[in-house]
DNA sequence: TTAGGGTTACAG
DNA sequence: CTGTAACCCTAA
């Protein structure tokens, strides 16, 4: 991990992945022209959306180009983009510095005001550490909150109103996909490199048949039907390891999406004309995670 | 335009 | 030096 070139905001990831919960993956240059993401999206092209889910996802062959005995070769590439912001500067009372809790992860810009600077800086220290933490408690099924806290109490100064902070910073790292959250339990969400000798607990398709809405919009019913049976049948191929990974990042991407269509229908609330875009989106999302909800991992609050 | 291979740059 | 993430190139 690092901060290397210009590295994905976390409104960026956010995007991306609602952007792709709604157009379905692949659809890069859909996504891009989607309106209220491509706001947030403006400096990525489909390639880097492409490259980025790559990224993401936990890539299948690492084709590591490091066995190729490459050297000398020097191509003076300057910088290509030159883009962002100014570093909001961020001087927390010395110790304790945690900021940003906040509710919207996704700028959604309606029409009306243009936003330029949309920039949030990457994850704080407490992130880092909650990941550090996570990492190095290294339990298979996750760790729970107290555990953390018990470990970064132990590494770390305890501030006033640390565990707040801590259950803040971990719904936005579990919002933002960099962890998942089973059961109370948080695990580091993309590459797992310990294939976990045991077979986990087999996460049963508990095929929630119910409608609790009848949703009138054909449009983005058929839509999302087709990515989830296209999901569904790739799913059945999987592995039994890969189908549970894949059924706990689907459940992260649910709760990502379901926020993202709350902050939305809020942003709603005051602009009657986004309104109903929001509804829709907001409608979709709820198909989708109702469709994808096979696991029963969403017990708790 | 997209998927995949490959390269460059940075962090540990 | 190794791993990872962004970037780049090219075939399909």
């Amino acid at each position: 991990m690092g901060a290397p070139k210009q590295r994905w905001t976390s409104e960026e990831e956010a995007a991306l992945r609602a952007g792709i919960a709604k157009h379905g993956v692949g659809n890069w240059r859909r996504i891009l022209n989607d309106p209220e993401l491509s706001s947030t999206l403006h400096y990525r092209s489909n390639v880097d959306l492409k490259d980025k889910w790559r990224n993401m996802n936990g890539i299948v062959s690492a084709s590591g180009s490091r066995e190729k005995g490459r050297t000398t070769v020097k191509k003076t590439r300057a910088t290509p983009k030159n883009n962002d912001h100014s570093t909001t500067v961020n001087t927390v009372t010395s110790d304790a510095d945690d900021e940003n809790v906040d509710a919207k992860p996704i700028a959604s810009v309606s029409s009306g005001a243009l936003n330029t600077s949309n920039l949030k800086k990457p994850h704080s220290r407490l992130g880092n550490i909650i990941m550090e933490a996570i990492k190095n408690l290294n339990e298979p099924t996750g760790s729970h909150r107290t555990t953390i806290a018990d470990y970064i109490e132990e590494q770390y100064w305890p501030p006033s109103d640390f565990d707040h902070l801590l259950s803040a910073k971990l719904k936005d790292l579990t919002t933002s996909g960099k962890l998942i959250k089973v059961n109370r339990k948080y695990r580091i969400a993309p590459s797992s490199p310990y294939s976990e000798g045991r077979s986990p607990k087999m996460l049963l398709l508990e095929d929630v048949q119910r409608e609790p809405f009848k949703v009138g919009s054909d449009d983005s019913k058929t839509l999302t039907r087709s990515q989830v049976d296209a999901e569904l049948a790739h799913m059945a191929t999987m592995s039994a390891e890969a189908a549970a990974v894949a059924a706990a990042r689907a459940v992260a991407e649910a709760e990502a999406i379901m926020a993202e269509a709350e902050a939305a229908a809020r942003e709603a609330e005051a602009a009657e004309a986004d309104a109903q875009a929001a509804q829709a989106f907001a409608e979709a999302a709820f198909l989708t995670l109702k469709n994808r909800n096979a696991a029963k991992l969403m017990g708790q609050a």
